[in-house]
DNA sequence: CATGAATGAGCCTTCATTCAT
DNA sequence: AATGAATGAAGGCTCATTCAT
């Protein structure tokens, strides 16, 4: 059952992720929020503590950690894997406000305890994880690879070439990265 | 001949880099950056005439825009110009003040039209150079592996895995990149 | 008969003198009032109609006028009189949260007309009633003795000193006030 | 040399005096004293950290120790000592403005830590230096008198009687006090 | 050039109060 | 009676920017 109080809270949210893609966290003024979401400024700080609470919020989704997570849980290995999470990946952040946000985010790093701590998790953990499953042993060439993997993907949806389009890249990508071990 | 004026002013813009990576752009306080260099406040807007231009100028400076136009001028090719890029890459950002500036100038790119186009060219006009000069022809498929090159030397930067030395890590990404074709 | 309704006001009552004590009547937040007496922010509106009408009905009870009003209906004289108001003012002011709450409630005589008139007539007809009792008559020195009196009983209530015990301190300050006139 | 820094912080206290004598430190809004000093909001925020520091330094004025101290430093006895206080303390509290801060000053024990310590000073401290100039001893008598003397002064002060004036108040009280012990 | 006092806009946050349920 | 979500009005404070000295 979904609570009319958990409605009003999303749409914060939503509205949160908006702003903060256009202005950033911290030029983007609460009462812009508050707006977008057609509730009072004041309501929203009856749902977050403050405006770090809703930053931190809205950044935990902006990383593809719920993609990568959803993958391994699928049992994927070898091409199908790196399918998975390169799809994901373009499907998330297609989304301009997704794109704008994932910048952002990566640079709260330095501000935020538990934003570090997912970017940690997203560069060490989980490439350990994905090294294995696609490579079948996480080696240091597996790893690397792996990096040139999620970075080439970062470097398509910060900035779509637009010869390039998002099929042509994922097979592309995939095949280098796979090529090389 | 270098003149005083040059010497506070390009003081000011270190000690903005290290304030701005610490505290991003926005929510450095520009006393702060005056304290660190070791000026009054109203100093800092003698030499810029606001916070916003000293951001572009400190911004203008983080993103390896320098070091591919270094690499490309010396008129290599092949992996060589692969090595004088990483090796550039690796010089710069090794340092945490620019690392920590890399990520915040990246998130500028929605707010600054300066900024956005010094990316845009880094992510379309020299990637089709380096193309032509790595590969002999910028091929759609060169110039994703061009793409994977950069975001994985972004990746390792951005959170220096402490199991690969980067030495190790820019051989096995050259080797990664110019197999594939 | 005592009614539920009103035993809930009083718990509300009970709640804000301990918060008001502690946080003086204008930075105690009435939520905290609402928690400290077990009910919702909502229902302390139901029972009065604003802060205001709350704070007036915690003040009044916080000045020593029922003690001294008690005295006088007994119908005492001469020292009995005294010793009744002082023994009446150390049983209320021993409590801390009576003690905090007194002061609270003097300095709100510039901000609230009927605790003015409460104080002024503390401090003007019921000197003069209270000076008949024990002087005989309402003469110029009488009625500073009792200031005398009063004074020094605030003075020892507000910050008991450790070196004199309650009954040292009335039974020295009555016969100081009695020997004058 | 008062220089003219020192001159805009003294108009900011005396307007933060008038303005928290009137409502109280804690309703009274920063904009209104800045507006009383006729300075802008932020600079009050210049020469002072916060607003609680703006209160303490008011409420270190506000009260007698300042009073108490100088007539003590003047090596008086006797009466004459109770007479420089009384007459002191009638000197500063006839101003509206003090008066009101008295209470409220008092009223802050709870909520500040310095204040409370000046409080604890003039309530204890000083009282036993004080009986010992006025009564050659610190006896308990002693003591309870002073307190009985202070406690009249502010009880005059507070609320001064229309039938009494400064002068016999102060006379009769000191009688008081001297004739007890 | 250099300083730092001064300004004012704007932001985050709190809180009394209302009201639908 | 009772709840707590919702509102809106301030308030404290920060900070970019200006300017007299």
């Amino acid at each position: 059952m979904i609570r009319e109080k958990d409605i009003v809270r999303e749409r914060i949210i939503s509205a949160a992720m908006k702003i903060f893609s256009k202005h950033g966290f911290f030029k983007a003024p609460v009462h812009l929020i508050a707006r977008e979401a057609g509730v009072s400024k004041g309501l929203v700080f009856w749902y977050f503590r403050n405006k770090q609470e809703l930053i931190i919020e809205v950044a935990k989704r902006s990383l593809p950690l719920d993609i990568i997570d959803s993958c391994i849980e699928k049992s994927l290995v070898g091409r199908n894997m790196l399918e998975c999470i390169g799809r994901g990946y373009m499907n998330k952040y297609r989304d301009p406000v997704h794109r704008g946000l994932l910048l952002h985010t990566m640079a709260l790093e330095t501000q935020s305890w538990e934003i570090a701590e997912d970017i940690r998790r997203l560069c060490e953990e989980k490439i350990v994880v994905i090294a294995e499953r696609v490579f079948g042993k996480p080696s240091t060439k597996a790893k690397i690879a792996l990096r040139a993997f999620f970075g080439g993907l970062m470097c398509y949806v910060l900035r779509p070439p637009k010869d390039i389009d998002e099929q042509t890249f994922l097979e592309n990508l995939i095949d280098i990265v796979l090529v090389s071990n």
